[in-house]
DNA sequence: AATGAATGAGTGTTCATTCAT
DNA sequence: GATGAATGAACACTCATTCAT
């Protein structure tokens, strides 16, 4: 019988891993438990159920990314520049952990309803860059919603092809282009409400 | 003989919802079996396992969104009208059947791998326009499978945030924007890679 | 088809014999799949867990022993005979089912506050007939409560000692003395409470 | 220093309250110890097992009561007065400690089988009272374990009876009634053996 | 062909017990 | 001596799949 510590940290980097790999569902506590090398046991004595587990890990990354993207928005002046850093932020988020990006990508079906509704999440926080820049007349008037699944989905669907093999390369380097599209495709759909 | 075909139709358009509702995994035999109002050995006439259920189910409606894009690819000439028409079909396809539309997105993450690489899947279609009008010189050189990834993000996402209820509508209102918004990601990126 | 039946008849006989012999919490579903030659999965197409199994058995009996006992109160006309008919049938029962009597006495602890409070139990039955006793002047006045404890802790404990082996043969043969001591009993309290 | 003496009280008191609300196999090792407030380890210092634990209290109750009996039986001339003492010693037992009184009656089901068989027990000193009456010349003729069980099952279940609440008031009020009422049942007992 | 009872491997979770600190 | 994290063998229950009718 042997002992181990350090359990927590083992098992939610195993979590992740197997998690982005399989998804939650398709990953059991016995899977994640061998992958950290702890009992199962050892487990509950951390997160109260898998689902708790999962619920966790996403929560605090989906909640983390929110408050990252609000501070890069009271930092930075004008919609150019708020959407290059918050872009890039994503980039090097996705960079540095790609398991816990995949995660949060095939998660948020199941976990997002969970959130509660006063948080502030990513899309609040793009959202409301879009809503300041109008405001300010940088851009056309666009529903912030609209504009926000554009801004959010050239960035999330280029991840995706990275997680697919379509795209290779840190995507940190796409992070310039990327920007500049999601500030273009912005700018489109304001003409486009005209 | 028309009782099967009933039959497979009352269970496909069940798993298709019940399947966008929870997702594969959270969907047991006889929850379809049950909504379908067969029982559990009845679909197993028709279909192997609930995987290969899932499978055909996604295949179909994924090949087809393929082979529908590729059609209009050939169709139209330009970059311009393409994407337009592509968009606007997407658009078409989540309003026409939005369960469907949500099972795609969710279910694409365990069923893509299984995709042969020699069919023609929505990506290849929209990369090969993209491709096609680099060639023609109607846009900057760019990374196809890049290109691909924003406009189909910019789509897709705002197919999400419908799901979600962050829009609402019909998708089709949305569809020359979006697909402005496209071109126009399109074109930035083009500018990004000069 | 008539596996069905053979398959409830055997798994509630297995576990009558289990729970009588180590209580509901000492035997696992899987003790009683065996016990009975079924699988485990079986036995959730008829009781919808282990608890309801439990109850089931233990309502079904204690319930019916209620009905009988009020039947019999119905039957006969006075205290003695009712006593005695009460006694007789509750000793017979035994005799028939010692497991199912004996399970009835150790699970009674966790189930009796499951039964519904409108419902006839078999010290509904002792009690009304000590109370219709007292109302027709055939004894004392007496609480039909405190009454019904008594003969009922008569019979039962008698039960309960020849499960323990302290008392052997068929519990029929010790009705009568037992029906003589019930009313001897009842007669005291009576009096006591003068 | 005086830690460990009070951990082992409030261990046996925490057991006993939850032994009796919830039976043996009802309650965990957790629930014990965080009812006591102490850590689970400490608990294996004073008590090897949980089974030990709930051993260690039932016999200690239980043998503890057939010397109080024993006692009772030679201090006393007949079975009048030894009947009267007893069932208010059992009754006095009741309502100084209801929750180990309770813990008793359900515990017995699983804890009996492992008296010594030359331990006295209550029910040894009750039936050798009935004994010495019967040799005396006071009773008639009875098998003394039968005539046990009356005595025992007349006070038993009347205590089981203030348990459910079918019954109020302290048992001690009714030791005189049930005194008689045992007296009245062992006599009938008798009277019918002959 | 259709049914639904039966199967049995697998799941998440609990908990008595051990042991390093 | 006391703590509480860790263990691992249960456990109740689910469900995809099979098969006799």
């Amino acid at each position: 019988m042997k002992r181990s510590t350090g359990v927590k940290a083992k098992v939610e980097r195993a979590a992740i891993e197997l998690f982005a790999a399989r998804g939650v569902d398709g990953v059991s506590i016995g899977d994640i438990a061998g992958a950290a090398g702890v009992s199962q046991g050892a487990l509950y004595r951390h997160y109260p159920s898998k689902e708790d587990l999962a619920w966790s890990l996403f929560s605090a990354a989906y909640l983390r990314m929110g408050g990252d993207l609000d501070a890069i928005r009271q930092r930075y002046p004008d919609l150019t520049t708020r959407l290059a850093a918050m872009v890039a932020h994503v980039c090097a988020l996705y960079d540095e952990d790609p398991a816990l990006f995949r995660f949060m990508l095939l998660a948020q079906h199941g976990l997002l309803p969970r959130v509660p509704p006063d948080r502030r999440t990513p899309v609040h926080a793009v959202a409301d860059a879009v809503r300041d820049a109008a405001l300010a007349g940088e851009i056309a008037a666009v529903t912030p919603a609209a504009a926000a699944a554009a801004v959010m989905g050239i960035v999330l669907q280029t991840a995706l092809f990275h997680v697919y093999g379509r795209l290779t390369g840190p995507l940190a380097a796409r992070a310039p282009a990327l920007a500049r599209a999601a500030e273009a495709a912005v700018q489109a759909l304001g003409n486009g409400e005209r």
